[in-house]
RNA sequence: UGGGGUGUCGCCAAGCGGCAAGGCACCGGGUUUUGAUCCCGGCAUUCGGAGGUUCGAAUCCUCCCACCCCAGCCA
């Protein structure tokens, strides 16, 4: 695979480290918690830390950040694996969990107690939240701030076997109660929760926090360089607080970079697990969601997302990237990879009068326009043919070059015909248009030295197949739906999604293998759906439309 | 009104004292059996603002302004 891994600030900060000798060898890990699908967000995360390990020939884990077993699920921790995977990106050794080193913290909080660091606090949470204090008035020292540490190690070890109900106490280090980072005012390491873990089962009812778990489970895997978003940029003082005060086996660095935000989506997983559970899309794998597996569903290539990333960047401001530069990743991807076919997603039939309702012809096309490799294929071409209704009008201006009653126009990879006249059906539309052949003209123009102005896409109406396709649009029309005020779930837009149930497709296109991509000629690019689509019933989703810069007339 | 951050074209983003890369978007023009692609051209005398240092500043100093994050026993 390409390791494009443009240069960003980290990517310096490494390429010193490595020359000042610091490090040896960069060593990333990728800390997703188990409690929902990855989404584009995590993208930028994972080819960020895989591709900084593989641009300096370091190695890069895939660690589940599991402390908190009440929101998460081996659901969670399998589709997480199956997408970094198919993301392009192998992590090193094996899938490591932080729940695997729960017996270690332990020994890390005894030992922080026995140093008078660390002690376990009976205050409530609401009682916790007061004696916190405010972000500009200092807290209050815990009445059970100078407990003595033979009493603080007999309540930790009280609190792990089981003895006291859920919230009653925690464990909080001894740091300072007045300082201005809230995240120094006596954290809290240990909390009760007698709950059953996907990973442990039943062997902890007290589990750790983030604080004090994140530190410590990079320095036992030995990690280099922590790479965490922004939020956590107040964290970093107590991630090296605990560092400095437990006998850990190496010392990691902690440094922050933007998340990424997109606009007229949202990326958050508790909004889209709303938007999963309330029933507005179909699962967190729907074509509309920006979660990976919901891209991938969708069309998008591992290619394509990560050369999204690159385009990017990484840096430490907080911007809201346009989703237009995600659909050109696609969009630019598809047009060198994927193989061209023809479907008409709204069939008008086109009767050719001057040829026999008998005959067959089998035109060839070329797959890629630019890349002869990529072979061709053949078309049938008879007397009943589906063009697309917005394709043809009785009376049109210069600018619409397209089928129009009296006039040519040419079929792509096939010939140039003439409308000659409309049959209309009960309800006043057009039913049907007659039309003529111009002799000899496959592959070259008329002899009359005419030129049709436009080119159209059809199939044959006996020799093509029926297809469903659905026709994607924007999730949201806002373009922040959930910043400041905004109800998100209120902004949905409710037409996201249009099936279309009688699409005419080429018979090739029948033999596509689910989760292959096409260019649908002058309509855009569809992927054959993952799970539904079969030689039997055709199953196609619109990726992306292709770029319309046509400015529509009378 | 505490602390931590960030401010370069509509959006993302290079730049690190020597005189504003690139991409997306947009606007022309050319090619084209996809109104696609491709090609060519245009698009910041100016870097949040005001002072200052310097021969010279987006880059250094001072003050100001705006925005983001932090008061979960979430991560």
């Amino acid at each position: 695979m390409e390791s494009t891994s443009p240069s960003n600030f980290l990517h310096a900060i490494i390429a010193r480290d490595l020359a000042s000798g610091r490090v040896s060898e960069v060593v990333t890990r990728f800390p997703p918690e188990p409690n929902g699908y990855l989404h584009v967000g995590h993208a930028k995360s994972i080819c960020l830390n895989f591709g900084l390990a593989q641009a300096f020939g370091g190695r890069c884990n895939l660690r589940f950040d599991d402390t908190n077993p009440g929101k998460e699920s081996p659901e969670y921790v399998a589709s997480i694996q199956e997408d970094v995977r198919w993301l392009g990106f192998e992590w090193s050794g094996p899938v490591r969990y932080a729940s695997a080193y729960f017996q270690q913290f332990y020994d890390w909080a005894v030992h922080l107690v026995e140093q008078g660091h660390a002690y376990v606090c009976d205050l409530d949470a609401e009682q916790a939240r007061e004696y916190r204090g405010t972000l500009t008035q200092p807290g209050r020292n815990s009445p059970c701030r100078e407990r003595p540490v033979r009493e603080n190690l007999d309540l930790l070890a009280r609190m792990k076997a089981g003895e006291f109900d859920d919230g009653s106490r925690v464990l909080r280090a001894k740091i300072d109660m007045a300082s201005p980072n809230m995240n120094l005012r006596d954290p809290i390491l240990y909390r009760i929760r007698k709950l059953a873990h996907h990973q442990t089962g039943s062997d902890w009812c007290i589990y750790p926090t983030y604080d004090f778990a994140h530190g410590q489970e990079d320095a036992i895997e030995g990690i280099t360089h922590s790479i965490c978003t922004l939020e956590f940029e107040d964290h970093r003082p107590l991630y090296d607080w605990l560092l400095e005060h437990l006998p850990v086996p190496s010392r990691p660095r902690q440094y922050e970079f933007g998340r990424l935000n997109l606009n007229y989506t949202v990326t958050s997983k508790r909004k889209l697990g709303q938007l999963v559970d309330e029933g507005v899309v179909d699962g967190w794998d729907d074509p509309r969601l920006p979660t990976i597996s919901g891209m991938r569903r969708r069309g998008f290539t591992p290619r394509a997302i990560r050369r999204f990333c690159d385009m990017i960047g990484v840096t430490r401001s907080d911007g809201v990237v346009d989703v237009a530069m995600l659909e050109h990743a696609i969009r630019d991807d598809l047009n060198e990879n994927a193989p061209r076919a023809m479907c008409v997603l709204r069939p008008l039939k086109v009767v050719l009068t001057d040829y026999p309702a008998d005959r067959t012809d089998w035109l060839t096309a070329p797959n890629h326009p630019t890349r002869a490799e990529l072979g061709q294929r053949t078309l049938p071409f008879t007397r009943e043919l589906y063009i697309d209704a917005d394709d043809f009008r009785e009376a049109a201006s210069k600018k619409f070059k397209r089928l129009v009653l009296g006039k040519r126009v040419r079929l792509r990879n096939a010939c140039v015909i003439e409308a000659d006249e409309v049959v209309m059906g009960g309800d006043g539309a057009v039913a049907e248009v007659r039309a003529h052949t111009i002799a000899d003209t496959i592959g070259k123009d008329p002899a009359d030295g005419s030129k049709p102005r436009g080119v159209i896409h059809w199939v044959s109406a006996t020799g093509g197949r029926r297809a469903r396709v659905r026709l994607y649009d924007r999730l949201f029309h806002h373009q922040a739906p959930d910043r400041g005020e905004n109800d998100f779930m209120a902004l949905v837009n409710p037409d996201s999604l249009q099936l279309v149930s009688d699409a005419w497709i080429e018979p090739s296109l029948a033999e596509a293998l689910p989760e292959q991509n096409f260019q649908f000629e002058r309509e855009g690019y569809f992927v054959a759906d993952r799970y539904e689509h079969s030689a039997e019933a055709p199953v196609f989703n619109r990726t992306i439309g292709l770029r319309d810069t046509w400015n529509d007339g009378p």
